[in-house]
DNA sequence: CTTCTTTTATTGACAGCGGAAAAGAAGTGC
DNA sequence: GCACTTCTTTTCCGCTGTCAATAAAAGAAG
């Protein structure tokens, strides 16, 4: 079976372990009593728990743990040896690949981007192959083995399957992406749409860390939505969720792709932008970048439209809040670099459609340089290697 | 401790023995060998959960239940026995309070209502435990013992805590209700909002038996909805979600009072459907059943005002399953007597706003009959019962 | 400096849950 | 009656996590 090379699992066989894992990778060292605290575990069981993860190196005790200066015995602390284990991350967008060698902890060791000729599924595999092969030998140098590849894809992914059920970007059905890149690559590898494995980074490693419910909104050419309901990355019956990007605002607002008015999305993506601005200022500015400089210069025309822009994003997250009543909304992506043009409208917007204690809930920022998105698809492989939630092993196809 | 008169606990000590009896209740009589499917287990394990629980009588054995009748043995059906435990289902509206005495499969024996003179808390704590004792001393007859008290509110609920943080129609704030009812009527009390109650009622008894992820929208007064997401029913991390009333749909429509424009409530709940009919009529309707008289005799501004409110919950309900991706909606409420008015427009305004494969999801309507709200009392109330999740017991106030 | 208190970590005994395998039970078809 | 199939139960067993007791590592108190 199990014919990866030096692929020993991860030795954490009891959900619990897993758990256990999760949480210190998550909250950084900490001893062994508070872990038990944060899983409802006695302290006895985390002891037992965590020696098999010791022996095997994941985790180690930190040396100069010594915490708590206070009363009684100090702590010893424990902490995930990141580099322990590598992983692979990779974005597949319309256009390029970008992948990342990670360590366990999920910190970037290498980022590498690869124009993107042929959209097809044996070309992208082509590509994609021939950059993970080279990260794999440059990998060799880490003095630790790549454990797993996580791929991440816009549109309908059945992560279970490592299925890209309908990806729109590429012009994809039902292509058995985890089987076909597992074969070229020899290594576990998980599939996943590509907000929700932003949206695991964002949980594990991130601004969502520690919290049960929260919505990672992503705003540049499109607007997308990962969501977190009591720990677990919400997926839909079908495959489909956190679609915000075609929320209708306003029914008579812009035409949308989608064949509706006023979406999210056909007011605030960067493609809508760039149109509005053009319209709205006679300028002929050819992408998101120039649309930004003209309303960075002051242009008013280019100010009212990143103003609607962040009107509609307001107005989404306050629907997303509604609904779900998360604890936080971590507002990222691309689309941050206009942030100081529309940060007000969406925080008066937001507050304006949140409804009573919903209003309580704490909408921040966080940064995504272009990596993030090949991060998040290496947080979805370290997920997969903990939970030993087995991805696509290369061999044996079960269904 | 456990002071309550023959409280002898649900003897489902462990969280497999209880999700065993759900998966009984929900599902009828079953066969053991499904039950092991259903639940993940094996064969083995569902034998010796099931039984203790016959032999306490809350399951028994279908002696007529002969199944399959082809190959094999045939199987030994199992159901719950409805009539081994009674429970209390309680509403709170504005005006009145609505009570029922269910059995343990939430099948309703008795139904009374009570108008509501004082809305204050010690007012309809008063209304309530008298309501509540009259239905003990009736349930008496019925041979078993009435053994949780489950009451539902409209607002913002924190059910661990039985404590109705704040209720507009009420106008109460903070008012720890289970623990004052608890200590009237002598028996445990759950306290929860009324859409997730009813939701409850809907996952286990209902149209939403055996889903994952669903969606209740309800609509009347006001509107609402419950989700269930992976088996459980969104709370929030501030004790409010399912605000689908207040979903701004058109920034140029009606006026709500949350201070918004367009919402949902604003154009579809009674009192804006009667609202719109005497706008748009100049006949001056009284209430919401004479609006409906009117466009059911075919006034055509009248049908109006109900083909619009058709389109802005048929959009609310797109945005829900936009977001979560659910299996299915069910729309239900007092709202339903017009459902052949704004049927078509409902299925239009979802099927243009779901995007992909999220219009896949199955709407459908279910018949509400005004004690259901109360009976979904009840099901948090047996909810409680079954999980052991202590609900508010009589005497120990801990934390 | 010794002893007490406080908190963390570990150990070993033990209970209980759930699985595997095998046997038993209850039918149909021949 | 016999073979076959499927459901159910029994027995045994491993494993997980708790409990209670103990060790360990400090500061505080006298």
């Amino acid at each position: 079976m199990r014919s990866t090379p030096s692929s020993e699992a991860f030795p954490a066989h009891t959900p619990a372990a897993a758990q256990i894992f999760t949480i210190v990778l998550s909250h950084g060292p900490l001893a062994r009593a508070e872990i038990a605290q944060r899983a409802a575990l006695s302290p006895a069981a985390v002891t037992k728990a965590v020696r098999p993860l010791i022996e095997t190196g994941y985790l180690v005790e930190d040396v100069d743990g010594r915490s708590r200066p206070g009363l009684g015995r100090p702590a010893n602390l424990v902490r995930v040896d990141g580099g322990r284990a590598l992983f692979l991350g990779v974005k597949v967008t319309g256009d390029e690949i970008i992948a990342v060698l990670t360590d366990l902890r999920c910190r970037i060791r290498i980022a590498r981007r690869t124009p993107l000729a042929d959209r097809r599924p044996a070309g992208v595999l082509a590509t994609l192959s021939d950059l993970v092969l080279e990260l794999l030998t440059e990998a060799e140098g880490f003095g630790a083995a790549v454990k797993g590849v996580g791929i991440a894809v816009s549109g309908d992914v059945d992560r279970a399957e490592g299925l890209v059920r309908y990806s729109p970007f590429l012009e994809w059905r039902d292509v058995p992406l985890a089987d076909l890149a597992a074969m070229t690559v020899g290594l576990p590898v998980t599939v996943d749409n590509d907000v929700r494995a932003l949206t695991v980074a964002e949980q594990w490693f991130g601004a969502g860390a520690g919290l049960s419910d929260f919505a990672l909104v992503t705003v540049g050419a499109g607007i997308g939505c990962g969501l977190v309901v009591r720990g677990r990355v919400v997926a839909g019956a079908h495959g489909v969720a956190g679609e915000i990007g075609h929320l209708s605002l306003d029914p008579a607002g812009p035409r949308c792709h989608c064949g509706n008015r006023g979406c999210v999305e056909a007011i605030a993506s960067e493609s809508a932008i760039v149109r509005d601005v053009r319209a709205g200022t006679g300028v002929d500015v050819a992408d998101a970048a120039e649309a930004l400089e003209l309303a960075h210069r002051g242009d008013p025309g280019a100010r009212k439209v990143y103003a609607r822009a962040g009107w509609a994003i307001g107005r989404a997250i306050g629907s997303v809040v509604n609904l779900l009543g998360p604890e936080r909304v971590i507002i990222s992506g691309e689309g941050l670099a206009a942030y100081d043009l529309f940060a007000e409208q969406i925080r008066d917007a937001f507050a304006a459609s949140a409804f009573g204690a919903a209003a309580r809930c704490d909408v921040r920022t966080h940064p995504l340089p272009f990596e993030e998105w090949a991060r998040g698809a290496a947080a979805t492989a370290i997920q997969s290697f903990i939970a030993s939630d087995p991805p696509k092993e290369p061999k044996d196809h079960k269904e």
